[in-house]
RNA sequence: GCCUCUGUAGCUCAGUUGGUAGAGCAGGGGACUGAAAAUCCCCGUGUCAUUGGUUCGAUUCCGAUCGGAGGCA
């Protein structure tokens, strides 16, 4: 049996990626499947940059818009529900088109890891990080040692999110993080994934577009979603995405606006390198660099030809 | 016109009692398996403004020149 072939677009915030996937899935007969942890929030929209309704320019969008911040999301999460959505344009007879930047995402669904039966256990994280505040990080990875000592080689004693979530994951399941990674790779994926990267051979061209997309952030209304959103209770995980805690220093009255500008672009700025960073290491990935090409339609030419013979292969 | 201060990394500035220099920020690279827009690690060679002089040796001391800031007229 041949595998499901995909596109994926992934890149950095702001290198383009909505814009090229919906003229692609225009061009070939296509729905997107949204690859990215903070798009499917409903409160945020204008911070996110989901595409509104003109961007998606009649073009199925799916896992945008459909989760609220009061509920709690994951990988695990959205490698089942992005699976599925395949399947559902698959069986419509419909090219899947995985969009995002989201690389943690992007890469469990094309490696097709398995996250197996174990769930979070919130109140251990609590108590392991309080542990951490008394003894150190330094404490917390030699107890990881002590029952997996390859992942206590890898991990810093910084960084105390991978330890506790190493210890975590070891307690609640009796298996330990290096063989809970070797269970995830069972499986053999069921995709043949065809891996856009877009990245910019000037570094600064993204840079300016990030700037500039922040300022049309700001007129189109960026403060009262953030205002709205940081006053209203929600769940850590979107509360951590950059647009609207830059926001908390001018809310208490500790910073000037523009400076709370400043540092969201800083910020942007540095997600996109640390996105570029993921991308970076998938194998077999196509770069694309928009900045190579003398327009936006040259570059979907040069996109939808390589899709095209991708298709071919194996017919 | 005169006097004082000042010129060191992309920016703000340390510093070298004379042996060619280092912080913060910016920036770059990397890691990443249920919070991932998160979390964490690593990375500093630059005509020490220019040009003469003193010196074994000058970015450091002295002079001149050219910038910049302030003061007095």
């Amino acid at each position: 049996m041949s595998r499901q072939k995909i596109v994926v677009i992934a890149g950095p915030t702001a290198s383009g990626k909505t814009a090229l996937s919906v003229e692609l899935a225009k061009r070939l007969d296509g729905e997107i499947i949204c690859a990215d942890s903070m798009q499917i929030y409903k409160e945020l929209s204008i911070s996110t940059a989901k595409p509104t309704a003109e961007e998606m320019g009649g073009i199925k969008h799916r896992l945008v818009d459909f989760v609220s911040v009061s509920e709690g999301f994951s990988v695990a999460d959205y490698v089942k529900l992005a699976k599925e959505a395949i399947c559902e344009v698959a069986s419509e007879k419909k090219l899947p088109i995985v969009c995002g930047g989201t690389g943690l995402y992007i890469s469990s669904l094309t490696e097709n890891i398995s996250f197996g039966e174990s769930r979070p256990a919130p109140e251990l994280r609590e108590q392991l990080k309080a542990l951490a505040a008394e003894k150190g990080g330094g404490y917390l990875l030699e107890t990881l040692r002590s029952f997996d000592p390859e992942t206590a080689d890898r991990l810093h004693e910084n960084n105390l999110n991978r330890i506790i979530r190493a210890i975590e994951i070891y307690r609640s399941t009796g298996v330990t993080m290096t063989e809970h990674i070797k269970n995830s790779r069972a499986e053999k994926s069921p995709y043949d994934a065809l891996i856009f990267v877009l990245d910019y051979k000037n570094r600064q061209t993204l840079y300016d577009r990030i700037d500039k997309r922040v300022d049309d952030m700001m007129s189109r209304g960026l403060l009262d979603e953030a205002k709205r959103f940081l006053s209203a209770p929600g769940l850590l995980t979107a509360k951590q995405a950059i647009g609207c805690k830059e926001f908390l220093p001018y809310f208490n009255k500790e910073a000037e606006l523009s400076e709370c500008v400043e540092n969201l672009k800083r910020s942007t700025r540095r997600y996109a390198k640390r996105q570029l960073t993921w991308f970076r290491r998938i194998k077999n990935a196509v770069a694309l660099y928009p900045d190579e090409y003398g327009s936006f339609s040259e570059l979907s030419d040069a996109a939808e030809k390589i899709i095209r013979d991708f298709i071919k292969e194996g017919d």
